[in-house]
DNA sequence: AATGAATGAGTATTCATTCAT
DNA sequence: TATGAATGAATACTCATTCAT
């Protein structure tokens, strides 16, 4: 008796701290971010914060891995639905615009801490490579997805599968980057815009194209 | 007499100065780059920092500033050519790769001082500013050319102008962002591809595109 | 029934406190002694620490008072043992011979405590004031073994019992004061010498001297 | 013009920072001695602490090579006297004599030095090689003396110039050892008595030691 | 204008101590 | 009694900034 809430309280604890970090980091930036604070806006004590991590740098850097691994779900989550090549890679879409303004919320905080964990070339690593990974796992879902469609002959038979991925990753990148100077004209609505513009032009069949040109 | 040669002096220490800022904060992060060191990288002392730059904030959003300036310069030099619409989008894709190795060297010192100035509201909005400028002007440009494109039909009849410079920013920015933790992935070729793809799919006349069908 | 081995076991635990203290000091220093690391030293948790000892200074006290309590055994040893005036002061010298070494290699963490007691009128009071005890009653015995030969006519008649004592205890204190930084040149050997001559060409009667005399 | 006051202002600045550190360590200990108090009351900032040394426990080195450089010069100072070898010893044992009171209350601050030294093999050993020097010094000094004294056949033919030297540098020394904690029986008469009675009796020619007994 | 010695505000981190279990 | 997670007081040290020269 009792345990369990005690590992849901330890669970709960190190959460609270993560997030405790990152809301102090946006009102203050990472520098003015101390401690006290955080540990004050988690109701845990100072002392507590290093028994569940090493050190400020470490206390951040798992921030930032948090926040990547709610996104990594984010992303994921309608990418193995099923349904033919055409209706997932809309899912696909569908998810990134979602995701984009959660994700963008958390930039500045990630941007900050990036510049930090320049200095800690291991820890820079870490947080990187974490971040490559979830876009390799996209990118291969996205990538597989368009040749399936390819062979089927849903999509067009003339586009560069890899070219097109970069080009979705980087419209989607684009906006996640641009949202952190220019919030206005960073948003789903303009994401979707690309996206949907990229598709039908590029993605989609003949038969799809000829009618819209038949429309025009 | 010695005027000059003094203004230019003035005007090389300047620079000297904020070039030095830069090297020291990609060598030590910002908080790690000491006005000392900035100094003697920069072949002058302490005090003549404080000759040229408020303080080590103002130091930093000038050096910010200067990059942006440069990445402006490097960014319009092809867009002003004389030359048909799809000529001088060639040039501006082309402005584009050429840029990309440039800017992206320097976006690790550039995110540092993003974060840094979190916490100066005043000075993230002019270095913002400076930025949301250059895209603007980018912009417009583009997006004229397309119109002009279209209205001279040389351009495909049925894209929305705007998408498409959203998606031709969004793929340069990403590439950008990317570049800062997956090197490996974001470079001119693969920016060149996907811009390739975008224009070949949904900017070029049909006639392109059956001839290219053709060619299948 | 079992309160013999507990007491057993609440003396042995006690007393694998103060050696576990003593030997982190010795590889840490006073302030690098960690509480935690004497508890896992002494194979038991950090609380129990506190139901023995009052505090990290309590504690180092103690440890230091052990070590004086050992140290007064040894020396006493053989100076209460039968015999004339000549043997018992030989004995002395003796056991001072055997002490150095032991004494010597508990010094370095002696030397510590003092320093950390310093703020603490009361501890540092106790602490000297046991070692002045062991001093005084080892003077006094010493002194009262030459006036007892001295009487007796088995040591000289005109040297300062006082003196002599005082440089008997000297010598001591030197070999204890200096193996602290020079180990080689501070042993039972040197001791010994010194102590030697001292006592032939001082206390011991003219016959002996002569005697010498006729040798030399 | 300055430069001199200038010089000597630093020199003043370097000394009064050490006699300061001594001060504070004296009356709060080493570890409560704080660098703002001791900046304080060496009339200087902390930060100009850190100008001057690299951190506290290099300060505190300095400041105990300082105090030990200071007692060499106090015991070397009559030793280098001209005279005889009789006269030259009573040189030396009363400088030690005139040396102890101010040795004495030195010693509290120092031994907390060597204890917190305890953790850094390097600067102990610094201070302790520095320690062994002077002794090393003194100690040759003393036996050319009675080597001198002997073959010029105004000591006595039969003691041990090396037990006498080891002899005399002990008794020296443990009234150093034992003023720090037995101030009331450590002192400078008794150190002249015990030296006394070992010159007296041990190294004085036989018809000062049968003048003597005469006397008696 | 240039210099660099002096300043002192500001904070991450440690670890002795407590106390609920 | 024993435990060890939680606490928070306490402080060395850095480095941006100033200003006398």
């Amino acid at each position: 008796m009792g345990t369990e809430s005690e590992d849901v309280g330890a669970a709960t604890k190190r959460v609270r701290i993560l997030h405790a970090a990152r809301e102090v980091c946006a009102r203050r930036g990472y520098d003015g971010a101390r401690m006290e604070e955080i540990a004050s806006a988690a109701r845990v004590s100072k002392g507590t914060l290093y028994n569940f991590f090493e050190n400020k740098e470490d206390l951040f850097l798992n921030a930032v891995l948090e926040s990547y691994e709610r996104a990594r779900r984010l992303l994921r989550a309608e990418t193995r639905a099923p349904g033919g090549p055409a209706e997932r890679l809309e899912g696909i879409c569908a998810a990134m615009a979602k995701a984009i303004p959660i994700i963008s919320e958390e930039m500045p905080v990630n941007f900050q801490i990036w510049g930090v964990m320049a200095r800690d070339e291991k820890a820079r690593q870490r947080m990187f490579e974490a971040l490559r990974r979830i876009y390799a796992e996209q990118a291969d879902e996205i990538q597989s997805i368009l040749r399936e469609g390819q062979q089927a002959g849903v999509f067009a038979a003339h586009f560069d599968p890899e070219a097109i991925v970069t080009a979705i990753h980087g419209i989607f990148d684009g906006q996640i980057y641009r949202s952190a100077f220019d919030p206005e004209n960073a948003n789903s609505t303009r994401l979707g815009a690309a996206l949907e513009a990229l598709l039908r032009h590029a993605v989609l069949p003949k038969r799809a194209r000829l009618g819209e040109s038949a429309d025009g």
